[in-house]
DNA sequence: GCCAAAAGTAGACACTTGTCTACCTTCGCC
DNA sequence: GGCGAAGGTAGACAAGTGTCTACTTTTGGC
């Protein structure tokens, strides 16, 4: 066993990073050739038969590698945000709602500032699946939702947990999170495309996200308690 | 000249009809091939040069004919969902926020339906627009974008004529316009493949909308008044 | 250290592709 | 009603592709 849990074989992992390589620029998925992942690898074109069944398959190894690398990282990346705001001490809306709006947008601050961090460390990955996200690969399609509802769950869970915003409706905040990991998915692809605008685009995320889930607990009710927060 | 301001020539359109076809379905515009389309369209490969100089030729001819297509109709589609809710009856927000939040409302919900019942009559349309917003071709990828910004340039200046919303920001409207454009093509693409979840993505897509605008307003300012709406 | 399984290579096959040159057909206009 | 351009076709070419069978090398466990 590897010490790492992505693939182990050489030649599959060769074949990854070709893989990657080539999609990075100009290229989808399915419109690579096998022969041109082999040479872009530097190996002879049947070693892909050893190692995948189609490029579908290939794909699949590449989500399955990429959910790993990114799905528990990015759960720490907001324990260590909620953590580094306040030291654990969760006081109730109705209590103090001006520091928990507080919190949140500090809270927020900090999450996309470490996720854009991530991207910027994991480019092609991104640039790859916000690619086939909406690609022609119906396979590519379904693994790349499953991960992103995954996500989302995710999101939705810790803005519980992390008492984020008033007590809401479940399944409106999974709407809400599944908006929010869409958009950050989307908008990694700008802050890779367009350095100079980094810092505008970390502020238009959490602008977007302070703006939904304000908006989500004031139709929730929350109205007068988050007037007197920003008052 | 043709009654229509679409491509007039009859080869050009079955080469395009031919495309929307193939991609609609598993393929990705830059994934075809030359013959492929040819044959699908009946015609010899070499017409193909005939009317345009690559693929990206045919696919931004695409994107012209279906921006003309779609924007001056969504513009129409929301002045049409205003004047049905109101008879051009601008209320300013501090005299009666209650009524302008319900038409607000209102008006939404009448363009999702309609915007939405668009889809459902163009759907490759959006089935090859979705699909290389993200896509690999840098060219489709920047017409696209560009048409993006332009709807969102309409949906902003809807929201302020139409006094959606009470004054904002102009910077950050074009923000949650953007948004609102981008998720409402995205969910366009659930809309074509779940028929039987129509009406639960035209009620997400009114709750995303009315989060996002509420937000925006409380954070701008605008709490006690849309608290006062809502009681 | 052996040996089977896994990984990698070689060469060949039928097939598809983009693009070239050359020729035919239809259409709009004077 | 003819003529030039635009639209469409035919055949051929080298180049690239997926996949097959058969062979060699590397590797990990006993």
């Amino acid at each position: 066993m590897g010490v790492s849990n992505k693939v182990s074989a050489k030649g599959k992992r060769l074949l990854i990073e070709a893989a990657l390589k080539l999609t990075a620029t100009t290229r989808s998925l399915s419109a690579l050739s096998l022969r041109e992942v082999a040479r872009e690898a530097g190996l002879n074109p049947n070693t892909f038969y050893r190692h995948f069944k189609n490029f579908d398959d290939l794909g699949l190894a590449i989500i399955r590698e990429m959910t790993q690398e990114l799905r528990q990282p990015l759960r720490d990346l907001r324990r260590e945000a909620a953590d580094s705001v306040s030291k654990g001490t969760a006081v109730s809306w109705q209590e103090n709602p001006k520091l928990n709006l507080l919190r949140s947008m500090e809270v927020t601050r900090v999450t996309v500032k470490l996720f854009f961090d991530y991207v910027e460390d994991h480019p092609n990955a991104f640039i790859l699946g916000v690619r086939e996200l909406h690609g022609a690969s119906p396979v590519m399609r379904n693994a790349l939702r499953s991960m992103m509802n995954d996500f989302a769950q995710d999101i939705a869970e810790d803005i519980q947990i992390l008492n984020l915003l008033p007590e809401v409706n479940q399944a409106t905040l999974l709407d809400i999170a599944e908006v929010i990991g869409r958009e950050m998915f989307l908008l990694s692809m700008d802050y890779i495309e367009q350095p100079e605008q980094r810092s505008q685009i970390c502020e238009k995320a959490q602008r977007l996200i302070t703006s939904l889930t304000v908006g989500h607990a004031v139709l929730n009710g929350y109205g007068p308690i988050l007037s007197e927060a920003l008052s």
